[in-house]
DNA sequence: TTAAATATTGCAAATTATTGCAAATAGTAT
DNA sequence: ATACTATTTGCAATAATTTGCAATATTTAA
């Protein structure tokens, strides 16, 4: 097999998945991994793709270059999702949060579904490409690598100019008195802006976070419309939510 | 069998299966691989087929699906991006506009230098993810979704906050009286608050750019710095520009 | 932190290219 | 047809490239 044609099964692989393991090419063109490496770096050198560890991936980012780094495999945060897309509605204006669950959101929407969403995720900007309907309003702000969403003051101001219908929050500590609270000081501040920018706010959440707290302060819980959680909706720990005037789902 | 037969062979076979084999073609031609070698290397020079180890492949390689990451590999940005990357100085502040150029020369920049980057591109900050001392500040927006920037009033405000020490922008037509100019309005607004916001201002564009004009008018030529193409700087058409104290190279 | 997975490097064997050359073939003018 | 020349072809020696392996780093995940 020539050398040109294994790159052609590379090349059309990763036009197709959107990246590929070394183990895997290595068994598909009957070469050893050191072969396929070679290959990759070759084709990297061209521009024609990413070199990353254990394979490679497009190199110029389309479409599904942030979705792929999602993990899609918890089923928690699936069931979360599946619960909170009944209350997003057709012509709304939603914010998106920088989280997973919001992502698996995102990527469970009706196709045709009419939206503007605001967010400052990459991964979730780029998951809304393929809704053709859905305009999506990016923050701008200082960008946090290592998970693709924007923070600091320019971000809160942005999401300050909105008045959504809707809020989808990711995994916080709620807390009945203490609030609703974060590990991290940028990512709190954000997401306080992101709350009150909105009408209606869905906490995403486990019930493993419910009643504890951490350093930094979002908002008052009882500011929450909705707390999804991964369970049913009859247990004793949510009866002082309830009270609250909050929804449990 | 004539050697215009073996071609007309050689050339079949490779429309048909994108690839041909000395060792098969040896076999069926029933001639010794050093004469099919020739054979191809004769198809070679003619521009029909490319010749790689151990047969050939079309000269165009690679399936039409892929025109677009091709294009990643054009050799004129290349050079262009190339040339690009010598005005960029450690510690500086600058903008890189959404295109594709600047993507190349954002790819191009050294892993380890310190740098501030204010762009409305997508691809050039995943790009820079893995360029830890490049701060990435995102301009927020309406996405363009098929090509992954921001544009809007937004955009515009967001760029205005700042100072660069420099600007790339990517390929507009540029006339000695009419001015840059692009051929979208919201992207050439856009391009303006880019390059009112910068000390330096480095356009990448072709040889064929020059002297063009289209519908909106992005800035004065003379407010450009330097205009970077594929070409040697001493040709004629560069006269009119290096008259106006713009650096050609 | 350790343990596992992946990368890098150097190297020898296998494959493919290149070169020079002599024999075979084809073309041409006598 | 013959002699002559130019081209083509196959072969052999040599050079270059590619490939897999093993030993050694390096990175990642637990």
């Amino acid at each position: 097999m020539l050398k040109e044609e294994r790159f052609r099964v590379i090349l059309s692989q990763l036009g197709q998945d959107h990246k590929v393991h070394l183990a895997e090419l290595s068994n598909v063109l009957k070469v050893s991994e050191d072969t396929v490496r070679r290959d990759i770096k070759e084709l990297a050198d061209q521009g024609l793709l990413k070199s990353v560890r254990g394979g490679a991936v497009p190199h110029s980012p389309g479409p599904h270059h942030f979705k792929d780094r999602v993990e899609y495999g918890n089923e928690q945060k699936r069931i979360i999702a599946n619960k909170a897309l009944r209350f997003v509605k057709d012509g709304q204006v939603a914010i998106f949060d920088g989280g997973t669950s919001a992502m698996l959101i995102a990527q469970g929407l009706p196709k045709d579904m009419h939206l503007t969403v605001v967010t400052n995720s990459f991964p979730i900007a780029s998951i809304l490409e393929e809704h053709e309907k859905v305009e999506v309003l990016f923050a701008g702000g200082r960008l946090l690598k290592n998970s693709f969403v924007t923070i600091g003051n320019e971000t809160i101001q942005y999401f300050r100019k909105f008045r959504a219908d809707i809020c989808f929050s990711g995994i916080c500590s709620i807390h009945p008195e203490l609030g609703v609270t974060g590990p991290d000081y940028e990512e709190s501040e954000v997401k306080r802006a992101m709350v009150e920018s909105s009408r209606e706010i869905i906490a995403l959440s486990t019930v493993e976070k419910l009643g504890t707290a951490e350093a930094y302060y979002v908002c008052p819980t009882n500011q929450l419309t909705t707390i999804i959680t991964d369970q049913p909706d009859n247990l004793d720990v949510f009866e002082i939510y309830k009270s609250m005037g909050i929804k449990m789902v």
